[in-house]
DNA sequence: CCAAAAGTGTTGGCTATACACCCATGC
DNA sequence: GCATGGGTGTATAGCCAACACTTTTGG
């Protein structure tokens, strides 16, 4: 039930014949405007929108699978990307529906009647993506994640699956690090941590916590351009954070 | 690369068709003697062990599949069973290897060349599992978690990567609920986190926090038998222990 | 000069940790 | 009676949460 034009034998040869049945879904997740924005695609001639993905090839592992699909549609290698979670419910979504919603392109010879899907969420920097559409669809664009629209398959499940993965990881994997630019001001950060907890924290609380870590570092240029105050620059020192990370000792929030 | 045989056509009907390349592996985990436990497997006719798993069926969900397994296994219904990570590497072990030590059992023509594997673990009260052997081997058999030998495949490693996943959870789910009996002593849930963090705590502190969480109940019955003082019994107070599970407050340790 | 946002310290309560002795039981 | 393990309290330090005013900047 899920696309599988390139396992098609006429398709099919040492570098594309796929893993039946198996297909990964990628929650590709960047922080814009103080917004928490998804990357999804619109299928071909509909208004349909729903999650990149597509299947694993018989000689790439699944994380392989994972960033070949990241770097098709940003552009982006090296990615931080994480499974979350396997979706393996028999009946994911209404095949009927589907149909329906994607009858000018709907083949049912080359959709699996059922299909496990493998949900990666990746945080990028939002301001170094192109957004790019993949064979079955015609635009690739971000969506704030308040606004997504109704998905197809179950993909508005899976995003919130990806979400809650996301805040619990929150506590002890440096998310900035992966979603702002390498340069950034404390405030743009504690923005991103309200986006993702979905609350608000003291500046001052939030400023001693994440600078007692020892992780980030004071850059001599401040931010100017706002009528207020300009705002100090950091950047993440690479090596103390993951020499942190290793220790298991870096406990955000 | 994985044992395929309901697969075989000549198997093939609703109920036993299965996905391809695709299994579960399931580490299930008990307590006995202040020892975490595995259970394994001796493949027919052979000394080498492995985790139990298997195939998903077409009309099964991959959940489903992971409790028919474990049902199999340990006779045991409603256990704790918790996804924790799909391994896709496309070499996952060495064939040839596979091949010399199951070659009494080993038939190419049932074998993926290629399978990827959902691991799973599961926490059971040992004293109420029945161990039974599948189709493939002669023995099922609880291993002390130390002395597990080398396993088929790539399942030493399948178990390194549980038991990080279980450390993890150990700290905001209710671990001891699930592989304790009914009713335990404090001392017994304490050899437990101390299994699984491999680490000493003090009792004072434990017993405090965990009483404090307010979701065990004192029973007025002791446990006898020792040469010395006979330790209260406990049980979880299931209501209180959901309740607070859904809201989020319950830090263990 | 005003509006907007950034930067900064202190306190009180709570939580985690460290630490040692007496008690009950079976042999 | 003795060896074994179980049960319990207190004191300290560190952490977290609550709280408001001053500074800088652009317009």
């Amino acid at each position: 039930m899920t696309k599988q034009k390139e396992s098609d034998p006429k398709f099919a040869d040492e570098n594309t014949s796929l893993i039946p049945q198996l297909t990964l879904d990628c929650i590709i997740l960047g922080f814009h405007n103080n917004q928490l924005r998804v990357l999804l695609l619109r299928w071909k001639n509909t208004q349909e929108w729903s999650l990149p993905g597509g299947p694993v090839r018989q000689n790439e592992s699944v994380n392989a699978a994972a960033q070949r699909i990241l770097k098709e549609r940003t552009g982006l290698d090296q990615i931080f990307l994480q499974q979350f979670h396997v979706f393996g419910e028999v009946e994911r979504y209404n095949r009927a529906e589907i149909q329906e919603k994607l009858k000018l392109i709907f083949d049912p010879n080359l959709w699996y009647e059922r299909a496990v899907s493998i949900g990666y969420y990746a945080l990028v920097d939002y301001s170094s993506v192109t957004p790019t559409p993949d064979a079955y669809t015609d635009e690739c664009q971000w969506w704030d994640i308040q606004d997504i629209p109704k998905l197809l398959f179950d993909h508005n499940h899976i995003i919130q699956v990806a979400l809650q993965a996301l805040r619990h990881q929150l506590s002890w994997q440096p998310i900035g690090y992966n979603l702002l630019p390498h340069e950034f001001t404390l405030p743009e950060l504690q923005k991103l941590y309200e986006t993702i907890l979905d609350r608000k924290l003291d500046p001052r609380n939030f400023q001693r916590k994440l600078l007692g870590l020892g992780i980030l570092e004071r850059l001599p240029t401040r931010r100017k351009g706002g009528a207020h105050k300009s705002p100090y620059l950091y950047r993440f020192d690479k090596e103390k954070y993951e020499a942190g990370l290793k220790e298991g000792n870096l406990f955000f929030i």
